[in-house]
DNA sequence: GGGTGGCATCTTTTT
DNA sequence: GATGCCACCC
């Protein structure tokens, strides 16, 4: 099973070989005026032609400073991809001078297929389009010797960089129990990426906390800089650092990039929006697309008032804003909105859709977060019946990871197939990390962090005593760790751990020779077979054990494939790259299963089933988020862009108990389920799932729909009203059942085409039986029309002869078509 | 030096 | 319920 995948989008780094020849030329600073235009034959109208006004005016505006709000849903990754065709089809500009930043691999894998699908491979390949860390990770690479770096500088993640916090500590003598290790570089994470330096941070600082991280600070920096490593927050900074030192490194970059793209602008903090700045000083061809209502990233420094004040920044720009909502029914856009309205700051927009009414949003309640995953799973295995949905139109979202748990273990009780996107992933597994950090001492001798953590790992007699001696030695002889491993018996150790000590440093040793010669693949397999970490499984030999060893095979496979696959690739840019990969990376979204994941990762994506878990006080919101009136509005923002992920249907619920610490808590409905829209909303009852008889039993037998009595909180009507039950299934279902779990799916969606059920509202639901080809033609399918092209099904209403289906169209936009006449294929 | 077991302490969200 | 830390023993 594939967990990995490295097929980032490439970056400025990855040229055309006729681009490398010029370069060579021209040291990459110019446009290269003599190469052909590739794109002639592109038609510039085509490309804008499916676009709405908005949407056109947004993708043609090519000059000068572009403020594009997007509401959820509105064809925001659309509209950007469609301008960087446009521009290159007009002839405006050439693939290599487009940067298009974004925020996660994700998004910019999806970009770049997008535009690949309108200019062809090759004009896409050229154009770089990445995260803002993978793209400036790549600047940094070439460029790294003007700031005194080596282009094999490792990268550090968070958690490596709370290592070596922990190590700075322990060293400083500070007590890593009243300010852990994490909190020290969280704070010099947070003023890092607000640009606050270590001087002017132990100015500024206010606290015992801070004063403790403003000690800390150039240390860190110090001993990050010694180890030839950045973190996260320098792969963002020392760009800015290296364009103020040289000038003519920033030219360069200016001229090569044009065309500068920012999807999500919300989300940049001080680092990235002065770096965009930067880079469009020259030009000014700066076209950001946001929408301040979806930030959620403030607590990793993104300033809203980036984009609240783009137009102050840029006193020229355009602003444009993208208001229909292609995605969501009216419903769940009300619901939306009346969220969302909630918060003060914020830039007027006006959204709205075309799309049918839909269902009603519904809350459940549960007693505790068990029953809640049953409820929700057994609502999954419904709706995935009656409406012959596939699993991956289904979507778990919640606020942490750890309620992730009782999901699983319901799906997994229930046999559904699920993705879990976060967690632990990956490459932060320990063995990965172990792994990783032998073959970054391997390019970078100077990586203190790594060696420190695999220097006595597996296990070979050097612990904390000689590890300190070496290090005093180290530091007193003004040589780094590595270099003192050559002088163990100087720095006072003997005996086995001297021994081990010299054994250690002749493997990696002879290792880095070999990698100039072998095939790195092979090298990283021999050295971490020669460290004992594969021995280490093997003796252990228990299922996990063998996992591990799996999982570092397959990262060795990994480095293979990613040497394999293209040129100026190295066991160097392999690190670099891993480091920023993130979990929802490795997962492939093409299977059939149902997602679970947090409702930050749920960002950007859409699904026809949307379930919302969790909503409680200090869940949703947090506790800690709920002191200001600040953070109460980023946790509003954060369930208005759950919400908005929904396209046809909605549930929200909450627990009445939740497992936490160990132990019961109750727990209470949170607020923001006081605020909604009750319009749109219908409750259903908090009985425990358990204690229920069937409820499908009792819909097949009664045949009458049961009304509770009405609460106070509103309208509060069970699941089944209205939707009396149709005549082939109450006929071909015997009342004894008592089990859900023994109803043959196939059976129940037949008949259920063969009568539609009858909706609340007068709404009515046809049957699904009239497709050619060989799919479902039911919400949320694929189709495709003679001349319209490729859509996803919206909706279909009215019956037989007489119904009509509208349909989304990629290009031609949303349209109602008499499902008579429409001949659509299902794909 | 290294391994084990008991005890406290947590839980946001992520490039 | 998981992880990390510390004390204790080999």
């Amino acid at each position: 099973m594939r967990q990995f995948s490295l097929d980032l989008p490439p970056a400025d780094d990855a040229p055309h070989p006729a681009d490398a020849a010029h370069d060579a030329r021209t040291g990459g600073s110019e446009t290269r005026p003599d190469r052909p235009r590739p794109l002639a034959q592109l038609d510039a109208e085509a490309i804008v032609a499916g676009l709405n006004p908005a949407q056109r005016e947004a993708a043609t505006a090519l000059d000068g400073a572009v403020l594009i709000i997007a509401g959820p849903g509105s064809g925001k990754t659309r509209t950007l991809t469609h301008r960087i065709a446009y521009l290159l089809a007009t002839g405006r500009t050439r693939p290599w001078n487009v940067l298009a930043l974004t925020f996660t691999n994700k998004a910019a894998r999806e970009m770049q297929a997008r535009v690949r699908a309108l200019v062809g491979d090759e004009a896409a390949r050229g154009i770089a389009m990445g995260t803002f860390h993978s793209v400036f990770a790549r600047v940094l690479r070439s460029e790294a010797e003007a700031i005194g770096y080596s282009k094999d500088f490792s990268i550090y993640d968070t958690d490596d960089s709370e290592r070596l916090m922990r190590a700075l500590m322990e060293r400083l003598k500070i007590d890593a129990k009243t300010y852990t290790p994490r909190t020290m570089r969280s704070l010099i994470s947070s003023a890092k990426n607000a640009m606050v330096g270590p001087m002017e941070y132990g100015r500024i600082t206010k606290g015992d906390a801070q004063d403790k991280a403003a000690m800390l600070y150039p240390e860190y920096e110090k001993a990050l800089r010694a180890a030839n490593a950045m973190d996260f927050d320098d792969l963002l900074l020392k760009p800015i650092v290296l364009f103020e030192q040289h000038p003519d490194v920033l030219k360069k970059y200016q001229q090569k990039w044009q065309y500068v793209h920012i999807d999500e602008y919300q989300d940049t903090n001080k680092a990235q929006y002065t770096v965009a700045r930067m880079l469009a000083a020259a030009h000014g061809n700066l076209c950001v697309v946001g929408d301040d209502a979806q930030s959620i990233y403030a607590f990793r420094g993104a300033d809203i008032g980036n984009i609240l004040s783009f137009q102050r920044d840029y006193p020229n720009a355009r602003t444009i804003r993208l208001e229909q909502n292609y995605r969501s029914t009216g419903r769940i856009l009300r619901l939306a909105q009346s969220i969302i309205t909630r918060n003060k700051e914020q830039l007027k927009k006006d959204l709205w859709t075309d799309n049918r009414e839909g269902d009603f949003v519904y809350v459940l309640e549960a007693q505790s977060e068990r029953d809640e995953a049953m409820k929700v799973e057994r609502r999954i295995r419904d709706i995935q019946m009656r409406e012959g949905r596939p699993y991956k139109h289904f979507a778990v979202l919640y606020r942490t990871n750890a309620q992730s748990r009782s999901f699983e273990d319901a799906m997994r009780r229930a046999g559904i197939p699920y993705r879990l996107v976060g967690g632990v992933s990956f490459y932060t597994r320990k063995e990965i990390k172990d792994a990783l950090a032998y073959l970054r001492l391997l390019v970078n001798p100077n990586d203190a962090a790594s060696l420190r953590r695999i220097i006595n790992y597996p296990a070979r007699g050097i612990g904390d005593t000689s590890l300190d001696r070496l290090a005093a030695y180290a530091d007193a002889k003004g040589l780094s760790l590595w270099h003192a491993l050559d002088e163990a018996a100087e720095a006072g150790i003997t005996g086995r751990a001297k021994t081990s000590l010299e054994k250690f440093k002749f493997l990696l040793a002879s290792k880095a020779v070999a990698l100039a010669s072998q095939d790195a693949a092979e090298v990283a397999r021999t050295l971490l077979e020669g460290a004992g970490l594969f021995t280490e499984f093997r003796t252990e030999n228990t299922p996990e054990a063998q996992a591990r060893a799996e999982n570092v095979e397959e990262l060795v496979s990994a480095l293979a494939e990613h040497i394999a696959a293209g040129e100026g690739r190295s066991l160097a840019t392999f690190l670099q790259e891993v480091t920023l990969l993130t979990d929802a990376d490795t997962t492939e979204d093409t299977d059939n299963k149902v997602t679970l994941m947090t409702l930050h990762a749920s960002k950007g994506l859409e699904f026809p089933v949307v379930f919302i878990a969790g909503l409680e006080e200090n869940l949703f919101p947090m506790a800690k988020a709920a002191q200001d009136a600040k953070g109460v509005e980023e946790e509003r923002r954060l369930f208005y862009v759950g919400v908005t992920r929904a396209e046809e249907r909605l549930f929200l619920t909450h627990a009445k108990s939740r497992f936490r610490y160990g132990k019961d808590e109750p727990a209470v409905r949170s607020r923001f389920m006081e605020e909604l829209d009750e319009e749109v909303l219908r409750h259903e009852s908090g009985e425990a799932f358990q204690s229920r008889p069937d409820r499908f039993q009792r819909s097949f037998g009664e045949m009458t729909p049961t009304r509770k009595a009405p609460s106070p909180t509103g309208r509060r009507i069970e699941y089944d009203e209205g939707e009396t039950p149709a005549r082939g299934r109450q006929a071909a279902k015997p009342t004894g059942r008592t089990s859900y779990d023994d109803l043959d799916p196939h059976y129940f969606r037949q008949s259920l085409r063969a009568t539609p059920a009858i909706r609340p509202r007068g709404e009515t639901r046809v049957e699904y039986d009239v497709p050619s080809g060989g799919g479902e033609l039911a919400p949320g399918a694929r189709v495709r029309h003679a001349t319209f092209g490729l859509g996803k099904v919206l909706g279909i209403e009215g019956r037989g002869d007489q119904a009509n289906i509208s349909v989304h169209f990629d290009d031609a936009g949303t349209k109602k078509l008499k499902l008579r006449f429409a001949k659509l294929e299902v794909l």
